[in-house]
DNA sequence: CTAATTGCAAATCATTTGCACCAAT
DNA sequence: ATTGGTGCAAATGATTTGCAATTAG
C-alpha cells in the first residue's frame, strides 16, 4: 500500500472536513484550488479509507453518497434537515442497547447500521412561518 | 389524476408484493409475464405511489432503491443481511420515543424517520462456518 | 375533444473500469 | 525493475426526461 500524494490530500481533506463531504464535491474543491488529482482517484481512495476504517460512508436516500471521517468521532447518527439539508448529529446510548436486544432476538450479527431522522430543522421551521 | 390500465397493474404488484420491491425487477417481472408496462412508466407510477402516500422508498445504501407498500402496514425498521440480502422487519416503540426525545431537544421536527441495522442474519452466520 | 399518460430512446448523474503511462519502493 | 497507482475517457447502472403518439375522462 503506497503512500502518494495524491492519498495524502484526500486523506487531510476528509479528516480536516468538519461536516459530511461528497467525492464529487471534493474532486471540484481541489480542481478549484488548483491541485490536480482526477475523480477517479477521489473515488478509488475514499473506497479505501472505508476499507482501511478511517471514513464512513452514508447515503441519507440522496442519489449520491456521503463521506465522513470516523477519526476523533464516537459513533452518532443523524438528523437530516429536509429544506436546508443540514445535518445533526445524535449520539444515544439507550437505542444502541435497544438494538442490540432487537438483534440477539433475532440471532442476528450485526455489523454497523445507519439511523437518520428526516424532518425540518428549528431554523427552518421558523423560516416556514 | 387518471386510473390507467399500467397505473393499475403497479400498484397491485406494490399492494401484493410481501416482501420490498426494487422498480427494476418489477418491470422485469412483468414485462417476462408479457404484461407491456414501460421502464418509464415503472418509475413513474411508483413516485406517484411515493407521492400519494401509498408507498415508501428505502435505499439501505445498495446502488438502487427498495419500495415498500404502506398499506395495512404498521411503521417498521429494517435488519439487512450482508451476504443473503435478506430484509427482517422490527418494530421498537422504545426507540420511537426515544427518537421522539431527541427532536424535541433539538428543536426538531420530525417527518420520517430510516433506521437500518446492517450485518448476517442467523443463516448465513452458521453457513459460514 | 383535449389534457394527461404512455413508450421509446436519448440524456443524466453518480460511480466504476480498462488501459496505457508513471512513480514509489 | 516491478508492481501498484494515476488519469483519462469510455462504460455502467439506476433513474429521468423530451417528445410524439395514445387514451381516459
Amino acid at each position: 500500500m503506497r503512500f502518494t500524494p495524491e492519498r495524502e490530500i484526500i486523506l487531510d481533506e476528509v479528516l480536516k472536513a468538519k461536516t459530511h463531504l461528497e467525492a464529487d464535491s471534493l474532486f471540484l474543491t481541489l480542481y478549484q484550488r488548483g491541485i490536480k488529482v482526477s475523480r477517479a482517484t477521489v473515488y478509488r481512495t475514499l473506497d479505501l479509507l472505508i476499507k482501511c476504517g478511517l471514513a464512513e460512508k452514508n447515503s441519507f436516500g440522496q442519489n449520491h453518497a456521503h463521506y465522513e471521517s470516523v477519526f476523533g468521532t464516537i459513533h452518532h447518527d443523524h438528523l437530516v434537515c429536509l429544506s436546508c439539508e443540514k445535518v445533526i448529529e445524535f449520539i444515544d446510548e439507550e437505542i444502541e442497547e435497544l438494538q442490540d436486544k432487537i438483534c440477539e432476538k433475532f440471532g442476528f450479527k450485526a455489523v454497523k447500521h445507519s439511523h437518520q431522522i428526516f424532518g425540518y430543522c428549528e431554523k427552518c421551521q421558523k423560516s416556514q412561518n
